[in-house]
RNA sequence: CCUCAAUAAAAUGUCAAUC
């Protein structure tokens, strides 16, 4: 059985919540005793996993073999809500756990108050903290963190700090996540100088900043509209001989973006590139946007390059990024080509798409593609509206085809439209 | 500490779109 508990444990790390209860049951083949150990082993690996239901029914099964759940095994289970954000169920199992007259102990509140920040219930996490001294329990960091965590999540950064202090008046010294999420919530609420004086007060008791700070103090930045701070923090924490990763880049990126500064976030995505920090979707994608706004139609061809070699999915949005950026530019074959590897890869193209390609025809005076285009919008079940009408009629107008764009009017009132 | 349970992070598209 000793040897059975851990073999199941180790499912979690490979999210085989299916595993772990077979092999309980293998262990009744085998002739092996289960116990409550083993039990609580695969409730753990389905908690993991976030699947409550099999958490609870375990616990059912458990009492009918005769096994008595103990609080390691509700805590596990209430865990198990997490992912569901279902407070419901974990506050059910709460009750259950009453019934069966086991005492809760932090853990269970831990994950108790971690299920209400997960549902986005700062005041349910605040009160189940505060009901803690009902059971004689003190709460220490994890239920603390948590209780933070849901005040920021909800934006609540004043509570979050006074949680904070409450922590440290508790004899519960703030770790660094504690300081992570107080440093969130204020950055999001705009109040970066606060944040910034929790980042030196960690400091300064010798709580080392990680990842997840920095980047919440770069989000800081961005939100206060001081791009050039942002890129700072990167510094600092380059200077620390850490290596940003593309949380914090791509926060930085967003900062430029927010402060119209494309040159830099291309620096910063170059910088990005030379440490081997690999972009994702979203960073391919502001970028895309800077590419436009630089109307460098060239960059945009590189990039969708580089995130076909980095193996980072392309999805519609990334492809209108692209257009929008070749409508920018005026680079009809750009555009036309874009829609076709969209139509290649089984993609719907979209209103945005025919929009952004004939806003490029009409730039061209292609009066031709326009109305093509038109056509094959209707062909895939969108409706035109008047201001893709005004735009082939100033494609044909640019091209002087004036019986081509009174034929368009025509067909405007045809739609039921108002010409304007 | 080690057979079982608990905590945190950003960001994406046409619209400085037609005249």
């Amino acid at each position: 059985a000793y040897t059975f508990a851990a073999v199941i444990s180790a499912c979690a790390s490979v999210k085989m919540w299916q595993l772990a209860i077979n092999l309980l049951r293998r262990m009744d083949k085998l002739g092996v005793k289960k116990d409550v150990v083993c039990y609580n082993a695969a409730v753990g690996v389905c908690a993991r996993a976030g699947r409550y239901k099999e958490a609870t029914e375990l616990i059912d099964e458990m009492i009918r073999e005769r096994f008595r759940p103990n609080v390691v095994t509700y805590s596990a289970a209430i865990s198990a809500c997490e992912k569901g954000k279902n407070l419901k169920r974990a506050r059910e199992l709460m009750r259950r756990m009453g019934r069966a007259g086991v005492a809760p102990n932090v853990y269970t509140f831990a994950s108790l108050i971690s299920v209400c920040e997960k549902a986005g219930d700062w005041d349910a996490a605040r009160q189940t903290l505060r009901s803690m001294k009902d059971w004689n329990l003190a709460p220490n960091a994890y239920c603390f963190n948590a209780c933070i965590a849901a005040c920021e999540k909800c934006g609540r950064s004043r509570e979050a700090v006074e949680l904070l202090e409450e922590m440290k008046a508790a004899g519960v010294p703030p770790d660094v996540y504690s300081y992570s999420s107080a440093i969130g919530a204020l950055a999001k609420s705009g109040n970066v100088a606060w944040s910034k004086m929790l980042f030196d007060e960690m400091n300064a008791r010798g709580v080392v900043p990680n990842m997840f700070t920095y980047s919440q103090l770069i989000i800081g930045y961005d939100k206060a509209g001081r791009w050039q701070e942002a890129i700072e923090v990167l510094g600092i924490l380059r200077s620390n001989r850490m290596v940003p990763n593309v949380v914090a880049y791509g926060a930085a990126i967003n900062a430029c973006k927010n402060g119209k500064q494309w040159e830099k976030a291309r620096e910063l995505f170059d910088d990005m590139n030379t440490l081997g920090v690999k972009p994702n979707q979203h960073v391919f994608s502001t970028l895309l946007r800077a590419s436009s706004e630089l109307r460098d139609s060239a960059m945009v061809t590189t990039l969708l390059k580089q995130m076909k070699t980095a193996k980072v999915e392309a999805n519609l949005i990334t492809y209108n990024a692209c257009l929008a950026a070749f409508a920018r530019s005026m680079d009809l074959q750009g555009a036309l080509d874009t829609l076709d590897k969209i139509r290649a890869s089984g993609m719907k193209p979209d209103k945005v798409t025919y929009s952004a390609c004939i806003t490029v025809a009409e730039k061209c005076a292609r009066w031709d593609v326009a109305l093509r285009l038109m056509h094959e919008m209707s062909c895939d079940g969108i409706r035109p509206d008047t201001i893709f009408f005004n735009a082939c009629i100033s494609a044909c107008e640019k091209s002087r085809q004036w019986r081509k764009a009174i034929e368009i009017l025509e067909d405007i009132k045809r739609e039921g439209l108002q010409p304007d």
